[in-house]
DNA sequence: AATGAATGAGCATTCATTCAT
DNA sequence: TATGAATGAATGCTCATTCAT
C-alpha cells in the first residue's frame, strides 16, 4: 500500500492514525507519569509530532482522557454485546463476562494502567465516567442476573444491583492487584478463580 | 515566653491540635476539588491559618496526603484489631470487618471520597498506600479466611488471598458507588448485602 | 495549463481581484477585533481562501496592514490632489480637504476603523505611518494654508505646520468620536463644523 | 527614614511602592514596545521583582494598562479642576486646561507616548476609557465652552459639543506630533500656537 | 496558484515553597 | 511559632508561517 493520499479512503485512515498515534501515546505517557504530571509535550514527543498538532485532533489535554475512555469503553461493550448474543444461559453469559473482562485489560498493562488509575483521580472524571460506560455495564452485568433469576439459575434473595456490583468490584480489584503487583502474572485466568467463590459461595456445604 | 511554649506537654497539644485541624482541612479540600486542583492556600485558608503556617506542619502537600493516610489506615487497623480480638469464629470476624469497613467510612463522606478518589489518583500514591496500609488490611483479611479454612468453616478449594481481594473488592466498590450516587442512602447495611453473597454464594442450591 | 495563467493580463486581473479579496477580509476582520486579536485565519475564512493563500500575496500580517494603509492613503491624495487641481483659492481648497476628509472615512465605518485605531496600536506602526502618507497629507494642507497667507487669505502671523496639525486634529477628533459613538449620525457634515471655527481663527480679518 | 515597617503607614508606602514600581514600570515596557509587544516578564524584570509578583498587585497584564489609564486620568482631572477653580473667566479657563494638558504629557513622554498610542490600539480600550476618563475630559471643556458662551464671551452660533472636541482633537495632534518627531522641542509652548487660532475662530467679535 | 496539515516558538498565569520579619 | 509577601519554575494552549502535495 503506498503512503500516498490518493484515495479518500486512504487519506481518511491516515489522520485517524494520526489521531490513534496520539492516543496511544498518551495512554503510554498517562500511564508512566499520572495524567496530572504529564505534559501535553511528553504526549506529542511520545507520537513524534509537534506539541501543536496534538491541538489539531484533540481541543485539550482533558479531552484526550475522554476520548481514550470513549472509545475503549464503546469498544469493550460493543465486544461484549457480540459475545453474549452467541451463549445461552445467563451463568455462561457471566462468566464470559468476567473473562472478557479480565483478557481485556490484562492484554494491554497501559491501557488498564489508565482504567484503572488515572480514570479514578477525581470526583469530576469518575462523576462522568459513571454517568457513561461505566454505568452502561454495571447495567449489562444487572440484566444477566436478573435473567438469571427468572431462569431460576441464581438465587432470588438477592438484589441483582448489588450483586452485579459485588462482582464488578471484585474484578475490579484483581485488576487494580495485578498493575500494582510487583511479580508479573496472567490477569485472565483470575477471572475463574472469582467465578468459583462468586458462583459457589464462600461457606463449606 | 508565649503560653504554647511553657511546657512540653502544652505544646504538644497545641501542635497536635494544630496539625489536625490542617489535616481536617486538607481532607475537606481535597473531597471537594480533588488533590490536584487543591491549592494549599486553600486549605490553609479552610484551617484559618497562613499559607506559610502549613510548613510548619508538613513537609510538602504531598505529605499532607501521606499524614492523612496513615493516621486513617493506623486508627482504622487498630480499631479492627480491637474489635477483632473480642470475637470468636472467623465468619463472624470477617462479618465485623466488613460492616467496620463500611460503617467508618459511611460515617464521613468526605474521608471517603479522599480514599476512594484521590488515593488513587496515581500510580505512585498506590503503590506507595498498597505497600502500606492496604497491605496490612488485606493480610488480616487473609488470616482470618485462613484460619477458617483450618476451622473448617470456609471452603478449602479457594486460595486466601484470591478470597480476600475478593471481599476487599466487593466493599470498595459500595463505598465508591455509595459516593457517586446522587441518592442518599446509609452504606453500613450494604456489608450484609455484600456478605450473603460472599458466604453463600449466586447459584440456587 | 490553469486559466488563470493563459495570460499575463487575466493573470494579473485575478491576482489583483484576490489581494483585493484579501485586503477587503482584512479590514473588515481587523475593524471588527483590531489587529492583534485577528488571526491570519480568520482573515482566510473571510476571504473564502486557505490559510497558506494568504502568504501568496503578502509576506506577513503585518504587510496587509501596510499595504492597506499605502493604498488607501494613495488613493485618497491622489484624488485629494484633482479635486484640488479645478479648485480656486486656498479657503475653497481647504474646506475641499476638510469634506474629502471626512466624506471618505464617513462612507466605510470599517475603514475608518482601522484607520483610527488599529492604525496607531503601535509607535512603530504610527513613525512608518506618519513617515509615509500622514506626511504627505499633512504637507498638502501646509502649503494649502501657507499659500492662503501669500494670497493674503489667512493670518500671517500663524506658522502653517501648526495650523495643519490644528485642522487635521480637529477633523481627525470628529472621525474618532464618530466611530465611538453609540448614535448613528452622518460624519461629512462635520467638517463645515469645524471650518465655521477653523476659518473664523485663521482668515485675515 | 528606615527601611522598616514599623508603623502601618509606612507598610502602606511600601506597598503602594511596590504598586507605583510596576505601574511606572509597565509605562516604560509599554512605550517601548507596544503592549501587545510587551511581555509582563519585560515588566517584572524592569521592575525589579520576579513575574509572579506583578500579579500580586495586578490580575491581568489588561489590568495594569487600566489602573495606569484611571489614575493618570482621576490625577489630571483632580488636578485640572483645582486649578480651574482659582481662575474667573471662560477664556482663561480654556488656556488653562490647553497648557495642562501639554505641560503634562510634555513633561513625561512615556506616559504620553502610552497616552496618545497604546491606548488607541484597540476600539476595546477606546470604547472603555472614552466612557470613562475621556468622555469627562471632554465634558469639562464643553461646559468651560458653554459657559463662556452665556458669559458673552464665545460665538453663540458654535455647539459646544463640537468645539469642544475641535479645541480636544488639536491638542490631541500637537501631542501625538511631538511624540513621532524626531526632534526634541518642548511640548507646552503649542498652546498658546493652538489657542490662537482657536480664539481667534471662537471668540465673540 | 492553492491548499491546509504541521510546526514550534512564544507567553500569561498559577502555585508550591521559602524566608525575612 | 506564625505570618504572608515574594519567588520563579512550570505548562497548556495559540497562531503566524511553512511546505509537501
Amino acid at each position: 500500500m503506498s503512503r500516498s493520499t490518493r484515495t479518500n479512503g486512504e487519506a481518511r485512515v491516515f489522520v485517524a492514525d494520526k489521531r490513534e498515534a496520539i492516543l496511544r501515546a498518551a495512554i503510554k505517557v498517562f500511564a508512566g507519569k499520572g495524567y496530572f504530571n504529564s505534559k501535553v509535550a511528553d504526549i506529542a514527543k511520545e507520537a513524534g509530532i509537534a506539541d501543536g498538532t496534538v491541538y489539531l485532533y484533540f481541543k485539550s489535554k482533558d479531552e484526550i482522557l475522554h476520548s481514550f475512555f470513549d472509545r475503549a469503553m464503546e469498544d469493550f461493550i460493543a465486544e461484549g454485546k457480540k459475545q453474549l448474543a452467541e451463549i445461552e444461559g445467563a451463568q455462561e453469559k457471566l462468566r464470559r463476562i468476567a473473562q472478557l473482562h479480565l483478557e481485556r485489560l490484562g492484554a494491554d498493562r497501559e491501557l488498564a494502567i489508565v482504567f484503572q488509575v488515572e480514570l479514578r483521580g477525581s470526583t469530576k472524571f469518575m462523576q462522568e465516567f459513571s454517568a457513561a460506560g461505566f454505568g452502561e455495564y454495571l447495567d449489562i452485568i444487572r440484566e444477566t442476573i436478573a435473567d438469571g433469576q427468572k431462569q431460576g439459575v441464581f438465587r432470588k434473595d438477592l438484589k441483582p444491583v448489588v450483586v452485579a456490583k459485588i462482582l464488578y468490584g471484585a474484578l475490579d480489584e484483581m485488576v487494580t492487584n495485578w498493575i500494582l503487583s510487583q511479580k508479573s502474572y496472567p490477569l485472565a485466568p483470575m477471572a475463574d478463580e472469582v467465578l468459583k467463590v462468586f458462583f459457589g459461595g464462600v461457606l463449606q456445604k
